[in-house]
RNA sequence: GGGCGUGUGGCGCAGCUUGGAAGCGCGCUUCCUUGGCAUGGAAGAGGCCCCGAGUUCAAAUCUCGGCACGUCCA
């Protein structure tokens, strides 16, 4: 038996064979002797549409969602399993995804690791899932969703230990069953295609589970992981067996209604309200009625949907090509209608039914509390939003964003669920709209830019340019060719295979990023017995006695392989390990303590503090011997890194208080100098609100909480308290250890932290900057940091004040009105100079000789290069008077501008670049320019009058 | 996390490739045209070319750093 089969007695039981399907080759078992086919090939309709499989189920949208997952989660609740709340569709309990992608991924690592158990077992779960690798084919293909439900039953068995909930032979005969006393499924409809499942680092064999052309569900079961000496290979990678081996099923909700239902496709399931609002806004039966085609439009679009379920849509399809796929299967299925009238009639439909999917991922993004942004998990709602507003527009409706949600919220959602409220969900698409707006009219200048190269006949665009386009205006090209259309280049198109070559390219950059990525440093691996961290114990002991076990010296790379902070004041030398420490190393944003080592007469520096696994490695500026030492923390430091480390929790509970649940740590940092929290918000925070903050921060330090510091294990934090425990990051550890500030601000965090609030004193906002689109930075500094930052700024003003001899208040006024002064003194001297050239050069001034009808003004001045072009426009700028001017000024090593009147007789006759060149060497220079301006410099400025003296020698004037 | 791009009168932008006199459109001021408005015409004011270093005889332009902003990919 080769891996991937599946023999369980079921199968005898209930009268399945095993077969092959005649166009896919995968085995298949069926209840039907006829049947030759697996059912999901091409060969395979969809035999639902206008004929639902799936009986008592006569409502659609979201009333038929909640009876669907309702009839589920029943089913198996009566079997035994427990019923857990879905989690939040932002996977901020893991760091290898942003999104949440299947009901799995709830428990995954710490629960597929073995190392925490499952919250029950066996469970079962309906997961909110956002998926956006097709999100290309949602809308077109009648099938895609980029957000579902996945409805789940999971079981965690641990064979060796002898605890099996359940296997494969229980599995399939729950499924088996439901499907056909629950759901009214025939039994000789469905089929089980054996197809493995590998990925993510495990594998193991899997049944699809398929009727009426459509996969119902996956049962996946999971008991190998990737094993350099695994004995079972698939897709040429190690596999061996796990000790916890695990059902993962995956049931899509959307699909059951769709069998309920029978429409022509998915959408119309499940989102029919807003379908046809959508349809009559855009006006979609008069545009039917105006084509005139005489075919049933529902057969049509059943006709489409399993076409495209054949056709694979990927996300650098062309429209166009699968057009042209799409029009000839059509044409073989009898109807008779044109490509053009296909377009018209799908084009507007592939909008209506992938808006309101797109907009059912947006709002359970935006309601879990995300920020739109330009990296990460932001940028996923961005695109979405973004999407959305596209569609829009090329419907040609005017309906804004946030009333899109409004209308979704209140068919579709509770919006009473979310972490983030229906208002701050409009807002926060408010602001998006109008960003988006605002990328367009600027990418228009940025279209007229950069096709000005570009004949107005010309029919294609240089790649190159809409790449770029693209990548740095967030322009695509469709949009790009189409703002050219308007804009005068009326040829030009979108070449064939743009798109693939377009996602080739960005999937080549991917790939090349992330070979650089592997790369990464090694960091040094330390074999020694774990150091016992004593200093939670009592975060205010600072002197201890330990053990020295291992002395090391840095060479130079191993200094490099580590990244120090500012405030380590010389190179580390040492690495010194001990049995147990008080000294706090690196980690969660604090930075690490400092201190001294003593043993006997000898005394180390401890420069930093970092963890290597459980080692602690204290970095010295020279040697100890292996034996006792007494170790002493810098409790000065240790005290302004627990009073910042403590008030960067309560700034981020403030800050969250008063803008709003979506505020999230997006990293912190906190020194003896200064701390640093970044948070996701949505606009600038200015000082007005700034100063909320600061004042709502220092209002709970003066109410002198209490912080209460727990450890619990995973499952129990996880129970107790929301997701937001780990702003500061996923959990790494089975222990978790919180930090709770009254009701106020609850953590998990690894710092030191003082035992009452009352203890930082105070907390003073420096300011902020943004580290990214959606991401705010706050700079703070508290206790006696505060204080002292309050002096520094008082000595800046007090000396401003001084120098400029007026009080702090008029500092502002004065200053501003200094600038301006000089603005206009600036103004004057140039005016002066100029009239300054004209007294001059003027009337009997000797300095002006008129020959042949030229002006010749050749005069030693004083003044940079700045002030002498504008003494020359003075000179040279009148037609009426052709001139040419030489000027000399001993500014700056000495400079010589040899100038005429453009288009004169003057720059008839002269060559400035040849004068110039003939002069500079008597200031040791050189220059150039334009045959009628030149312009140089040199270093004898002493050398000026001798120039001009040359000058007027060339020119005849002497 | 990685890449790319942008910052120039009040507003919107060009110039940067190849260093050599800071430009365009709208707006603003004054005047002319008109019964008035729309409009048309003429003249004019308004620039630390984001900040700081460097290269150079010379930097809006090239290099590096900072600040502000945009965008794509994972």
């Amino acid at each position: 038996m080769s891996f991937g089969e599946i023999h369980i007695p079921f199968w005898a039981d209930s009268g399945h064979h095993r077969k092959q399907c005649i166009v896919t080759n995968l085995n298949f078992w069926t209840r039907d002797d006829k049947r030759t086919t697996c059912g999901d090939s091409t060969e395979d309709p969809y035999t639902f549409i206008g004929n639902p499989l799936i009986q008592g189920f006569p409502m659609k949208g979201k009333k038929l969602k909640d009876k669907m997952r309702a009839t589920f989660l029943d089913y198996f609740n009566k079997r035994g399993h427990k019923i857990i709340s879905p989690y939040p569709v932002i996977a901020r309990w893991r760091d290898d995804i942003h999104l949440t992608i299947a009901s799995i991924a709830d428990f995954q690592p710490h629960v597929t690791s073995g190392k925490v158990p499952p919250p029950a077992n066996p469970l079962v779960i309906s997961q909110t899932c956002i998926r956006l690798t097709d999100v290309a084919a949602v809308g077109r293909s009648g099938r895609h969703l980029s957000t579902f439900e996945m409805m789940a039953h999971h079981a965690f068995n641990t064979p060796k230990e002898g605890n099996v909930i359940y296997w494969i032979d229980q599995c399939v005969r729950y499924c088996d069953e439901m499907l056909i006393e629950i759901f009214g499924i025939s039994p000789e409809d469905i089929t089980y295609v054996e197809n493995p499942w590998s990925g993510g680092g495990n594998a193991g064999p899997a049944l699809e589970v398929i009727v009426g052309g459509l996969e119902l569900a996956t049962l996946v079961f999971m008991n190998l992981e990737e094993h350099k000496d695994g004995d079972i290979i698939i897709k040429d990678l190690k596999y061996k067996e796990m000790d916890l081996q695990i059902i993962d099923t995956g049931y899509g909700l959307e699909r059951f209604c769709w069998a309920a239902a029978g429409t022509p496709n998915i959408y119309e399931a499940i989102y029919p309200e807003v379908v046809n609002w959508l349809k009559e806004i855009f006006g979609y039966d008069e545009l039917i009625q105006s084509l005139k085609i005489d075919v049933d439009l529902n057969l049509l679009l059943a006709e489409i949907s399993r076409l495209s379920g054949i056709l694979n849509i990927d996300v650098g399809t062309d429209v166009e090509y699968l057009y042209d796929m799409l029009i000839s299967r059509i044409h073989d299925s009898g109807y008779k209608i044109s490509i053009d009238e296909l377009k018209k009639i799908t084009e507007p439909l592939s909008s209506i039914y992938a808006i309101p999917d797109h907009m059912h991922a947006v709002c359970n993004m935006l309601g879990d509390g995300l920020v739109p942004s330009n990296s990460k998990a932001g940028y996923l709602v961005r695109m979405l939003a973004r999407r959305v507003c596209r569609m829009k527009d090329n419907l040609g409706i005017s309906i804004s964003l946030s009333n899109l949600a409004e209308k979704h919220l209140d068919y579709y959602l509770d919006a009473d669920s979310f972490v983030q409220s229906k208002e701050g969900i409009m807002e926060i698409l408010n602001l998006e709209e109008k960003k988006y707006y605002e990328m367009i009219r600027k990418g228009k200048a940025a279209v007229n830019t950069a096709l000005q190269g570009l004949d107005k006949l010309e029919s294609q665009v240089p790649d190159e340019i809409l790449y770029r386009l693209s990548e740095e205006r967030g322009i695509n090209p469709e949009m790009a060719i189409s703002i050219g259309n308007d804009l005068g280049w009326k040829k030009i198109s979108v070449r064939v295979g743009f798109a693939a070559d377009m996602a080739a390219r960005n999937a080549s950059i991917t790939k090349e990023a992330s070979k650089n990525k592997n790369k990464e440093k090694e960091v040094k691996k330390f074999l020694v017995a774990p150091t016992s961290l004593d200093y939670y114990e009592d975060t205010k002991a600072t002197k201890f006695n330990a053990e020295i076990i291992t002395v090391m010296k840095l060479s130079k790379t191993d200094v490099d392989s580590f990244t120090f902070s500012n405030e380590v004041e010389e190179i580390p030398q040492y690495i010194i390990t001990l049995n147990r420490t008080l000294f706090y190393p690196e980690g969660g944003g604090q930075l690490g303590d400092q201190g001294v080592l003593k043993q006997g007469n000898s005394e180390v520096k401890v420069l930093d503090t970092k963890i290597s696994g459980n080692v602690v490695l204290h970095f010295t500026n020279s040697p100890l011997e292996i034996g006792k030492i007494t170790g002493q923390v810098d409790w000065d430091r240790r005290k302004q890194l627990m009073d910042h480390h403590t008030a960067v929790h309560v700034v981020g509970g403030a800050t969250r208080d008063l803008l709003g649940p979506h505020i999230w740590q997006a990293g912190s940092n906190k020194g003896a100098l200064y701390a640093r929290i970044d948070v996701t918000h949505h606009s600038r925070i200015n000082r007005v609100l700034l100063n909320d903050i600061e004042d709502r921060a220092n209002e709970i330090i003066s109410s002198n909480l209490l912080i209460e510091k727990l450890i619990l294990t995973r499952e129990e934090a996880d129970s107790k308290f929301n997701f937001d425990i780990y702003q500061g990051g996923p959990p790494k550890h089975d222990q978790i250890r919180i930090i709770k500030i009254g009701n106020f601000d609850i953590q998990a965090c690894g710092g030191t932290h003082h035992d009452n609030l009352g203890e930082i004193g105070e907390i003073r906002i420096v300011r902020t900057s943004q580290v990214q689109d959606g991401v705010e930075r706050l700079q703070i500094v508290a206790g006696e940091t505060a204080r002292e930052d309050a002096r520094m700024q008082e000595q800046i003003l007090n000396e401003t004040s001084e120098l400029l001899g007026v009080s702090h208040q008029e500092l502002p006024k004065t200053v501003s009105r200094f600038f301006e002064e000089w603005k206009m003194q600036q103004k004057r001297i140039e005016d002066l100079e100029g009239e300054i050239i004209r007294l001059r050069t003027s009337g009997g001034s000797n300095e002006a000789i008129i020959l042949e009808g030229v002006r010749y003004v050749i005069m030693e001045v004083t003044g940079d290069s700045k002030q002498m072009m504008s003494m020359l426009g003075e000179l040279t700028r009148n037609p009426e008077e052709p001139t040419l001017a030489i000027i000399g000024s001993r500014d700056a090593g000495g400079k010589l501008i040899v100038a005429m009147t453009e288009d004169s007789l003057a720059s008839e006759r002269h060559n400035a670049v040849k004068i110039l060149n003939s002069i500079s060497k008597f200031i040791k220079g050189g220059g150039g320019g334009t045959s009628s301006f030149a312009q140089g410099g040199g270093s004898n400025p002493d050398g000026i009058k001798d120039a001009l003296d040359e000058a007027r020698q060339i020119l005849g004037l002497k």
